[in-house]
DNA sequence: CTGAAAGCGCTAACAA
DNA sequence: TTGTTAGCGCTTTCAG
């Protein structure tokens, strides 16, 4: 029974309402012919609905998401997320990014199917499929190999399945949109600053996994398009594939630092640096010869200490998994558009401020996850 | 009525319950009680909050954050927010991530109150008074005045006020957290950058706006530390104080550039650096003089692309903005622990990536906001 | 010390 | 076409 009488609101006393309430009592309407204006659900006569938009309009009503979301809770929307499952270096950061938002809006009402991938482009066709049969609402991935994924896309787009790509892109399909560092942005960025840190004239080299993979070769692509602007005379002499063998790159490495004496820079676009850190230690060229790396993980800090890494470019993986989960979950809950990309700006770490990226953090003790206890994921 | 029957459930046919029900449902207890032992509250047998305890850990409980916001829906947080109003520069962009953020979490049920001051550490002594007589449950403010506002930050934390500081600190009080990019980080990461953009044996200059301002302080400090440690023999040989007026920074700049000819680099640790890249290009030294400033905005874009400022460190004040309204609505509608404190990484700011800062973009067309359509900030 | 129940704003199923 | 109502999970008040 509510604490006021009947006849107390009979007789005109009004009672605070807010929100669906008031709009319905100023329109003099129920709250579900407001819901069903507010949703252009069916049903209703044009002339109400027009009245009751025009009220929400006056009092600047804004629904209230904790109550959507709690009504939503039985029948929750569900995210399925495919992206690989490594342990060090881009994607566990990724993941983490992924689970913290996750774990924020999993509070809210969403629910998020797991089905990640060995590594990147390794069976992501039959993880997606899986994840559309299961009938999720939206799928986060990364698009390891959009070739065979952009029509598998397209198909779930179709169903009203909203995808989501994440770091790794499938442009030529239908996703709903990309959260990433833009390759060729990327490589622009380091081609820039390398062009400022060497002296005019310099010839550098640009390390790459293989340039068949479309992300490195944008890379390449950036950086050979930035280098020249930037350096007066500056040439590349040198694209070379480590495909990311730790061996392999060391020995290329150690062979083009012999083939051109007065190399000034190098430019590594992908993960794998420290082959080329340790090539040029080896020739005690550490310090002397520029290097600017892709990425960051715990094993690079002695080399930015040392000054062999001069500076990388940082994606910020676990930003781009927040956002691409903050974007699914507000289409979903709240219909809110989803930008057609996010291209975020990638950061630059130096020795100076390497401390403050969270992959330099010690391991974090285990949080005890009753929910009583939570720790913030920024 | 309820759609399951009475008889249903009384007949031991368990409905799916969660949450707090469950729990209740396991300990054989009502959901009074089990709430009751999960906030401490009192009046309650030591042995059965053991027990609900022991039955939430092992469901491995998490509280519904939309159900617990929209009971609070009435009584709600209310916080307090006292930064500068200024419309340029840096205080917008902090402004429009507070609100960005706090549209989000205001949604689950906590007010904002705004006593904006018009400028850094103009009347925020009364300000923040102000707040805490209006009896609100945590303040977010920028600290002009630390001097000042410690005593009273002192007085609200005593009061259970949560204080949060943000940008810019009162390190001397009992502040509750600070985020913030650190002065003196921001400093080495320029001196560090510069030592390695200019050659050996390089004279630089810094260029302030009173050395007496805590900050400008330590950002001088953090670069006259770095640089020489990355430039060989490279000297700091002047630092200007323009005290913020764009005359005397232009006649500065421009009588320094005369009496030290050889200058290779001048670092603007404020956000006024306009001034000095008039002063560059007059004395046609633009792009030969490598510039590192501070900040970003519009009016900075065409200096980017001629190249006389060569980078620019972005402290990030939308995102400083959004941390702070996030760690105060989670400490207070979720009790998470507040961490000490949050120093984000600084930005680079060059002309490759330029466009993708929000300070770029044209103004946003305003959004109708009937919270029909809503926008995304990330 | 414990249980019962109202109500937060919204959605959806059902009744009229 | 419109009104009514249960229920989402939690907090809080009141009654035992």
């Amino acid at each position: 029974m509510s604490r006021e009488p009947k006849e107390l609101r009979a007789s005109g006393v009004a009672k605070k309402r807010s929100g669906i309430h008031l709009i319905a009592e100023m329109a003099k309407v129920s709250i579900g012919t407001v819901d069903r204006a507010l949703h252009a659900r069916g049903g209703i006569k044009d002339s109400t609905r027009q009245r009751i938009l025009q009220v929400a309009r006056q009092i600047g009503y804004s629904p209230n998401l904790a109550a959507r979301a709690l009504s939503f809770a039985k029948a929750s929307a569900r995210i399925g997320v495919c992206i690989p499952r490594e342990i060090h270096f881009f994607y566990d950061q990724l993941w983490s990014g992924v689970l913290d938002e996750a774990r924020r809006v999993g509070q809210l009402g969403i629910q998020f199917v797991d089905r990640p991938v060995q590594a990147l482009g390794e069976g992501d066709t039959e993880a997606f499929k899986e994840l559309v049969r299961s009938g999720v609402d939206g799928i986060i991935l990364t698009a390891g190999n959009p070739k065979d994924l952009s029509p598998l896309i397209d198909d779930a787009e179709e169903k009203g399945i909203r995808v989501v790509c994440v770091s790794t892109d499938a442009p030529e399909s239908r996703r709903s949109t990309i959260v990433c560092v833009e390759p060729f942005l990327n490589g622009s960025l380091a081609g820039e600053l390398m062009g400022k840190l060497v002296p005019s004239g310099s010839e550098v080299a640009v390390i790459a996994g293989m340039l068949t993979t479309e992300d490195h070769r944008k890379k390449t692509d950036g950086f050979s398009e930035s280098f020249p602007r930037h350096c007066a005379g500056g040439k590349i002499v040198s694209v070379v594939e480590g495909h990311e063998e730790e061996d392999e790159s060391f020995q290329k490495t150690f062979a083009l630092l012999t083939r051109v004496p007065g190399l000034a820079g190098i430019y590594v676009n992908t993960v794998n640096c420290l082959p080329v850190c340790r090539a040029l230690g080896a020739r005690g060229l550490a310090g002397k010869v520029k290097l600017i790396t892709t990425d960051l993980f715990a094993e690079m800090s002695p080399y930015f200490q040392k000054g062999t890494i001069t500076a990388s470019i940082y994606q910020q993986p676990h930003r781009q998994g927040q956002i691409a989960v903050r974007l699914m979950a507000d289409k979903l809950t709240n219909k809110i558009h989803l930008p057609p990309a996010v291209h975020l700006s990638p950061g630059l770490v130096m020795s100076s401020n390497l401390h403050l990226f969270r992959e330099m953090r010690a391991a974090d003790a285990k949080a005890d996850d009753t929910g009583l206890r939570r720790r913030h994921a920024l």
